[in-house]
RNA sequence: CGGGGAGUGGCGCAGUCUGGUAGCGCAUUCGACUGGGGGUCGAAAGGUCGGAGGUUCAAAUCCUCUCUCCCCGACCA
């Protein structure tokens, strides 16, 4: 992509209205434009972070057995009333009458739809277990919108509910996703923690959320130490194993959120005990048969009894996983992206547009690049070496190839890691080769 | 939903107390010079001062109502 026609609009200076990192990084990198409180639209660069990480989430969910599929974002009142929760959820659902007269609602979450969805085609335990997902936007109505895309209004969640037979069926999906969602952290660039989280009504021991630890997070957290350096080799596993041992390893050390924190505990860990703020971008849990029931969702077992399917939902909040990362991972400049999820591989910084040895030495690298399969952006704009600098660090790509009249002379560019600030002098094809691993 | 703050060119702000017909920096357009970390000079364009009503010879400024946004708290993926 060339920056003369990629719709970038950045700001050099603070939005008034952006408070913490993320947002007046994601505003001045123009990622994202707020249309009203809490809700955004997504603008090329931001899109493109956002798809990357969907993507991660699908493979993984994908990996883990999940199968997607789409729900709408708009359902009917009905099935709520079925499940008891139309009434429970107050304000924060946002209600919708159509011309028929009939009560909508934009979806907060589906556990409702997937029910009827599921009770509606399935009669017999051989139709268990089932994992199905979905990646959707989802309204909750806030009160208080808050830190820009992190606390919107409007959000993209990944949710996936399991069925299952039984509780042992039950507690493997969990497990499974349990893993899934250590994997899909882990490669997006993140160190997410999973911490023992209120269970609500059902009771037990199945409800994790998955926090990073951030400056800016939303909640007190505590953990012991060892969590925060855990290495465990989560690739080589098999994902249709039962993973309990994996499981039960990780959640042998205490780690706790705000309401299920225990001073008594924490008092007898002492200095293993780590106190932090973290951001919650996933929540996995286990509700039994709460919908099921409500809804009527039974299969028969092998004896022939009706059994109401035992569920549990997973969820991970995509959208805010954005300026999660961005909290995680940046400096005074902007943005360092994770490789993974990073808008483009690399940016490439021709200081002196215009001039024939810069543009030719410029565009080789961006062809060469894209032949071997890397996505650059280069900075073909007249503008002088800072401002381009200083974009280029604020969009925070992993690469930067600096192409300058004074380097060319001398047969070389400059290759700078933004993450760690190094630049190295080297010749085209060994900037090539290091980013794309062969000579270009 | 309680408490606080703010709406003035695209962005950041001054002007409001003490009414006199709108200004600064950045960005934008054109020209020239420049060229390795947000340049210099010259010219230009762009605002019914969030909206409605009122007071006044005269309102960004005073009064009333209203909308929106931000921050702290309660609440939440």
């Amino acid at each position: 992509m060339r920056l003369t026609e990629f719709f970038m609009p950045t700001l050099k200076e603070n939005p008034n209205e952006a408070q913490i990192v993320s947002h007046r990084f994601m505003l001045r990198a123009g990622m994202i434009r707020q249309s009203s409180a809490g809700i955004y639209s997504w603008l090329p660069l931001g899109h493109r972070v956002l798809k990357k990480i969907e993507q991660i989430v699908r493979e993984e969910q994908d990996r883990a057995g999940a199968q997607e599929l789409l729900m709408p974002t708009i359902q009917p009142a009905e099935i709520w009333r079925e499940s008891g929760r139309y009434d429970d959820y107050g304000k924060e659902m946002l209600r919708i009458t159509d011309r028929h007269d009939r009560d909508m609602l934009y979806g907060p979450t589906n556990e409702e739809l997937i029910t009827e969805i599921f009770r509606d085609s399935v009669r017999s335990y051989r139709d268990l277990p089932k994992m199905l997902y979905h990646i959707q936007w989802k309204f909750r109505d806030e009160v208080r919108p808050r830190f820009g895309i992190m606390r919107g209004r409007e959000f993209l969640m990944k949710d996936c509910y399991s069925f299952d037979l039984d509780y042992d069926g039950a507690r493997r999906a969990y497990n499974r996703m349990f893993v899934a969602y250590l994997r899909t952290f882990q490669r997006l660039g993140l160190k997410a923690i999973p911490m023992a989280a209120d269970p609500g009504p059902i009771g037990g021991d199945m409800s994790h959320e998955f926090m990073i630890l951030a400056e800016t997070g939303e909640s007190e957290v505590a953990c012991h130490i060892n969590l925060l350096d855990l290495d465990i080799d989560l690739m080589g596993l098999d994902p249709k194993g039962d993973m309990q041992s994996t499981v039960d390893s990780l959640t042998s050390y205490y780690a706790a959120t705000d309401e299920k924190r225990d001073p008594a505990i924490e008092a007898g860990l002492g200095d293993d005990l780590t106190v932090a703020r973290g951001i919650e971008v996933g929540h996995i849990f286990y509700f039994g048969t709460k919908y099921s029931v409500a809804m009527n969702a039974y299969v028969n077992n092998e004896k022939g009894d009706k059994v109401a399917i035992e569920m549990g939902s997973y969820g991970i909040g995509v959208s805010r996983l954005v300026g999660g990362i961005i909290e995680a991972s940046h400096d005074d400049d902007g943005i360092i992206w994770p490789e993974a999820v990073a808008p483009f591989d690399a940016g490439i910084i021709n200081l002196r547009s215009g001039d024939e040895k810069c543009d030719a030495a410029s565009e080789e690298i961006y062809l060469k690049l894209g032949n071997a399969g890397k996505d650059a952006l280069i900075d073909d704009r007249d503008q002088r070496g800072g401002v381009k600098f200083a974009d280029m660090d604020l969009i925070g790509l992993p690469w930067q190839i600096i192409v300058g009249p004074r380097g060319l002379e001398n047969g070389v560019v400059e290759l700078k890691s933004r993450a760690s600030g190094e630049r190295e002098e080297m010749s085209i094809d060994a900037a090539l080769n290091k980013l794309t691993g062969s000579v270009g």
